[in-house]
DNA sequence: GCGCTTCAACTACCCTAGTAGTAGTTCTGG
DNA sequence: CCAGAACTACTACTAGGGTAGTTGAAGCGC
């Protein structure tokens, strides 16, 4: 239960923010938001998407004065992790070099990208070796 | 105007089943689903979602009797592109060596699947060498 | 002290996915 | 011919994401 904790869009780049500076008020997010590639939202649909992460649990706030400060309770490796693995169950059965198979030959990948895949996956083997199994 | 058609749990099910079969009338669908791992729902259900399916283009139905047979409209691997697309921008902006070494590193891969992605890349290396680029 | 600003709280929508009951129509078995 | 099965159409509702206005309290400037 809860486990796979599901974040829409917005959700996930108020998320964003908060790994990037640790804590935030409210102001400071949807300045963040605004500023970034993000358009504009209101500053009240920001907060109230925050209480609503805080009552799913993502998110946490503390009270300075009168504003709140807010960070992240779940880490972002956590997140990507979670949901490459739901995309990955849903797309492929869990298949992951189904997955890379699909990145190879549906998906623009240039050569660099290629060349730079090799050496991820000659350094796992590296590593696996060392490891004796 | 659409583009990355997104689906949800149920209607993804839905589309596979229609992948699979072709064609299939709404009890068809709803017998494959409940025979897969997925569980029970009411007839009307997939009726339901088919409808609203076919309202976002995504299906397409003919009448066979007092029947409705319904298609795909669009095929599996453009919507594995456009999801899998969606969330290497969402989580790696864009970038697919972060994806292959998130998995490499935080998803558990066993040293099969390794190998299997060793062969994978290099066939592409070879591919791309031999288109002269 | 009074008005302006800054906040959070509350309220109210819209939209989509999902779920399913009920109604009405058409077909089929006996 | 008529009961019941098989279908679609219509309706309704829940939940969550997203969006934002209004309200009321607190604090600041002067």
């Amino acid at each position: 239960m809860g486990g796979p904790h599901h974040l829409g869009d917005l959700q996930y780049a108020i998320m964003r923010v908060l790994w990037d500076e640790g804590e935030a008020t409210v102001s400071r997010v949807q300045e963040r938001l605004s500023s970034g590639e993000e358009r504009d939202r209101a500053l009240t649909t920001v907060a109230t998407m925050l209480t609503k992460m805080e009552k799913k649990g993502v998110v946490a706030h503390k009270n300075v004065g009168r504003q709140f400060v807010y960070r992240a309770l779940i880490e972002e490796k956590s997140i990507h992790r979670s949901m490459v693995h739901e995309l990955t169950q849903r797309l492929f059965r869990g298949d992951f070099s189904a997955l890379v198979s699909h990145l190879l030959t549906e998906q623009e990948i240039d050569k660099e990208e290629v060349e730079r895949l090799k050496s991820l996956i000659a350094e796992k083997g590296v590593k696996e070796k060392r490891r004796g199994r």
